[in-house]
DNA sequence: CGCCTATTTGAAAACCGTCAAAGTATGTGG
DNA sequence: CCACATACTTTGACGGTTTTCAAATAGGCG
């Protein structure tokens, strides 16, 4: 019997739109699911990469670690997104973690597969595309602003980033904040309580809600010249 | 008649080694060839993208400015190299500004043409694939770099990477090194300086060697804690 | 209730950016 | 061929941002 909630999902997501209710069952087919505990690893940086993944329900961090220890968080992922692509298309080890961040199901298929499937559906390809791009995009924007902005801005730029994808109120900690704005928990935490000062944000434990978006993006801007 | 060097160019580029002789001509036929100065502008950020480019010859650079007004180099392309694909498959505008940086030679290929290009090309979408796959990968590796490691180490791993791609001999200015690495011209210079006294690297204007790879791949692996 | 994690605060120091300035190669125009 | 302009290189001093280290508090979960 087909899982409907799968087929949902899959139909939802981004890159799968394009695809009628026979082609989503045949790629259905093709995925194999897998459930996690919280805090739970998926895949481990230099694993070889058999599998791509879509998040059917829960949530997916991405981190990698520097050669100091300090870790940094590329991404987190929800319901409909895909992730370990980038190992997938290049046939390389992953070329970061991967961990759950609550109770989560993941749809896995296998590179072959996935690649064939391609092959015969050029739209999926594109949509594929579509999706890499939008990551290359949101990269490049991420290294400039790693490059060249003051921690207040990057903490800023984050928390509207992490805004315009999850809403008002984000569920992170402070250190996980820091570690995506690539800062530490000691200074993300100073930044952040001018802002609560300033009604910008509120917080309370593991979270984050913006109060104000605009005053936030003015902060993103720069530092205030006038 | 048929330009050879340019067909030559789009064989040996690694999107399009897939292609047969027949494939190659029918996506040479869609493509216009631009001449530049060095110096001058290909694209802006902010422009609508109508086309995406491949190098036939000389060298683009693909910059992004700063709030700031710092600017950060994203990357640089050569001949066979593809540029501006980002903006063209998420149909948003470019999202960095790319010169040439010598006299260059680029084909254009229009943006809707090369979809459909795509869409009866599997091959070629799955080679696409494989570029963006690989260009995040590199992204998300200088990001961690970016946020968590010292400048020394920054500056070593963006001249491992460079002569990974180019050799040890690099045609960059200590400006632009700087610019790839997230900080200054003058920082920039005096740890390339100490890297000199140490005979880890050559320098002369617009030109860095590499003596010691093995050397500069431990120092990009963190501080010298033993 | 106790432990673990997250939050909060403080002080000192390191690192790096900024400003200022001078020297030096490269190429251009006279 | 030389003078000059330009851009790259080099050096020094200062100050600010941010990290680092240390420690105390508080909230949530078993």
């Amino acid at each position: 019997m087909p899982d409907t909630a799968r087929d949902k999902i899959l139909k939802q997501s981004l890159i799968f739109s394009s695809l009628n209710a026979d082609e989503l069952a045949e790629l259905s087919a093709l995925a194999i699911e897998r459930r996690f505990q919280p805090d739970e690893f998926v895949f481990w940086e230099g694993d070889a990469p058999d599998y791509f993944y879509i998040v059917v329900e829960g949530r997916i961090k991405v981190r990698k670690y520097a050669s100091s220890g300090k870790e940094f968080i590329i991404a987190f992922f929800g319901p409909g997104e895909m992730f370990g692509e980038v190992a997938v298309f290049e046939n390389k080890p992953y070329p970061a973690s991967a961990q759950t961040a609550a109770a989560t199901r993941i749809l896995g298929i296998q590179k072959d597969k996935y690649l064939s499937f391609l092959a015969n559906h050029p739209r999926v390809a594109i949509s594929t595309i579509n999706v890499l791009g939008g990551r290359l995009r949101d990269a490049q924007n991420r290294l400039k602003d790693l490059a060249g902005e003051r921690v207040e801005q990057r903490l800023a730029r984050t928390l509207l980033m992490l805004s315009a994808k999850l809403g008002p109120t984000l569920p992170f900690t402070r250190q996980e904040l820091a570690d995506m704005a690539g800062t530490t928990t000691e200074t993300a935490f100073r930044i952040t309580s001018q802002l609560k000062e300033r009604e910008i944000i509120r917080s309370v434990r593991g979270k984050i809600t913006i109060l104000d978006a605009d005053k936030l993006r003015l902060l993103g801007e720069g530092p205030p010249q006038v």
